[in-house]
DNA sequence: CGCGATATTGACCTGAGTCAATATACGTGG
DNA sequence: CCACGTATATTGACTCAGGTCAATATCGCG
């Protein structure tokens, strides 16, 4: 599924190994393996015994939270060269989320400890990590924050501008999101119902701000959206 | 406000300084610098340069969200020892949150390159911050959850019992939270208002889940709390 | 003891959830 | 290439948790 070019050229732009030598990429390459997941697969679940790293060398992954209740919360999706799964390694731990194979995905994936030790002998890798940890919790603490105060409209306009910046392209409708968006995914960002979902993006079509259809978005006033976010 | 002995005790106990030897830990405690500050007292604001790492050396410092509408967000109750501020410095970035004294607090403050100094030359203490960073990452998500799909009650019992875990001291009343706790803090922990907080706070003490008054909260019925998280 | 901050309580209202019926796009096979 | 069937989306009517506004009660400090 993944060539070799295309594995180093996915390890290589992983941010933690950007600025790494060639060599050494290729020596770390060594440790990864890769595997292909068809669309709607799970590649771990919450809770199990958390052993691996992985990096989404094609397609997306979304990782989700499960309940009891069945209402579930899609916590991120991932896009090519974004890493996901076990960094911290600390013996015992289990993963905390679910990750699913949101369109078909091929993944490279190390050991948590042959991790460790890559941290342990490369500084500026560890320094990497922790980077992208601390703007992953300010994401996650905005998502409270939003969470805590706004209206489904504020937290859909936000969770698209989001994804628009993250996946947009531009194409003759307006930004379009490249990534299989449907109502529920939507209710899953945003925790609320596919209903309320659906009502609140007819809403903004018609204001105008986005083009929507079957499992797809795409924004057309991204300045009026970013109004409607400003709490 | 603190002495030489607290210092070196504080910074000891910093999860991710644990295990250097103590020559190393004097050399550090060099670097930090301390501060006193009152109840209420703002350490820094959101939007403002990111520049220091701080560690609680005493007293409870609270991290907010505010809003333009006012609703505030607490996202966070630190306890002696704890850390919060710059991790990353990189460079241009700014506080995501404001860090408000809520008792009278000292704090430990480092220069954030200096900081980045220390985990470039001790691999192990950047993987400790790692840790620290996976967890409350975890708990961010987890409160993403909560504020996803579960009702004001079960938010309220989540958050006392997290409270209830890192600051709670047997009493003959019951786990008394060491930390005083209005209604209002209640409500910015949960996502509410400070009536819907006061309702349901009665509610509980009603149903002989906890006991409380006037800015302090006990746990009287811990399982019996927990039962109600379960979603 | 009296005052101000904190908490409770009530009445009312609204955003969003729920349940249910209907409409529409898209992939598939004939 | 079209028609069908299914997954997806829309829309409506109703309900309710929780927000809002406002009045009252109470704690604890000075």
């Amino acid at each position: 599924m993944c060539d070799l070019k295309l594995r180093l050229y996915i390890l290589g732009r992983l941010p933690f190994f950007s600025g790494l030598p060639d060599s050494k990429i290729r020596d770390i390459n060594a440790l990864f393996s890769e595997r292909g997941y068809a669309m709607g697969e799970i590649i771990y679940f919450e809770k199990s015994p958390a052993k691996r790293l992985y990096a989404v060398a094609d397609g997306h992954v979304k990782l989700m939270r499960h309940t009891v209740s069945g209402k579930d919360v899609m916590l991120n999706v991932l896009n090519q060269g974004e890493f996901f799964g076990s960094l911290t390694h600390a013996q015992d731990d289990n993963y905390s989320e679910t990750a699913h194979a949101h369109t078909p995905v091929c993944t490279l994936s190390i050991e948590g400890n042959d991790f460790r030790q890559i941290l342990s002998r490369h500084p500026p890798v560890a320094i990497k990590v922790m980077d992208i940890m601390a703007h992953r919790l300010r994401e996650a603490h905005e998502m409270v924050r939003l969470l805590s105060v706004s209206s489904i409209e504020q937290r859909l306009a936000h969770v698209l501008l989001k994804l628009g910046d993250k996946l947009g392209e531009a194409d003759d409708v307006g930004l379009l999101i490249q990534l299989p968006l449907g109502r529920s995914d939507l209710a899953e960002l945003t925790g609320t119902t596919t209903e309320t979902a659906s009502r609140v993006m007819s809403q903004l079509q018609k204001e105008g701000l986005i083009q929507t259809g079957r499992r797809w978005v795409a924004i057309t006033n991204k300045p009026g959206l970013a109004a409607l976010t400003e709490i």
